[in-house]
DNA sequence: ACTGTTCGTTTCGGAGCCGTAAGTATTCGG
DNA sequence: CCGAATACTTACGGCTCCGAAACGAACAGT
């Protein structure tokens, strides 16, 4: 059976995650949690180009977003060797422990929901 | 029973959903979306202090942000006349139907999880 | 080896949000 | 009434992000 939320239900887990991400500060915009979320949940490897065309955004934001997460350790960018124009991205271990972190806080907020 | 998301199927629907707010545009930042799921999930009235209080962030945030909103037609500010120092803060018909979107879309995209 | 293409980054001016502090209006207390 | 308290807004300097265009490096075809 598939996964059952009420449309009020998806609102109040939204309104009750973003009140935590607000508490807990460090905040990400859209863009960026798209990519970062990308990078950890899709099968390397990963390109800017491959994640400016999922998004549907240029390139210079995916640049831009990487850079940020990256000096945040929670990605990082290394040349294919293969290929040298392209830039691997390649996840990190703190970049997992906050993903991790992320899913567990949702889960956590799914199962007070009221049913 | 309550709601059953595992850490994966919350990570995913967090993807998913990210990914379609950033395709269709239209960014809110985290704290924005705090503030405009609160007015239209909590009961009424709402207040600048109130909003401020239970996002944990200072009062020029909640104006700013909501000058923002407002100005997308989101929400709406009227004094109260009980007490003319007080700002409450009104949902419109914008703002519910954009809410009603956003809980559809979360919902959507949680049927769709596997399972 | 030249020419054109691909890939990622950098640069530019502009817009938005932040935190702190000051400012305006209204109400409360003695 | 008049000073203190409350509620919200505005002002200021700083930081981040944006889109568009230009750029440098690496590759591909002939």
């Amino acid at each position: 059976m598939p996964i059952a939320l009420s449309p009020l239900q998806s609102l109040k887990l939204w309104h009750d995650v973003h009140l935590d991400l607000v508490h807990q500060g460090g905040d990400l915009s859209s863009r960026q949690i798209a990519i970062l979320l990308t990078i950890y949940l899709e099968p390397p490897p990963h390109t800017v180009r491959g994640l400016a065309r999922k998004l549907n955004v240029t390139k210079p934001v995916v640049t831009r977003a990487l850079d940020t997460i990256g000096k945040l350790g929670l990605v990082s960018r290394r040349r294919d060797e293969a290929d040298r124009r392209n830039v691997v991205i390649q996840r990190t271990v703190a970049g997992a422990l906050a993903v991790e972190r992320l899913g567990d806080m949702i889960m956590a907020r799914a199962k007070e929901l009221p049913r």
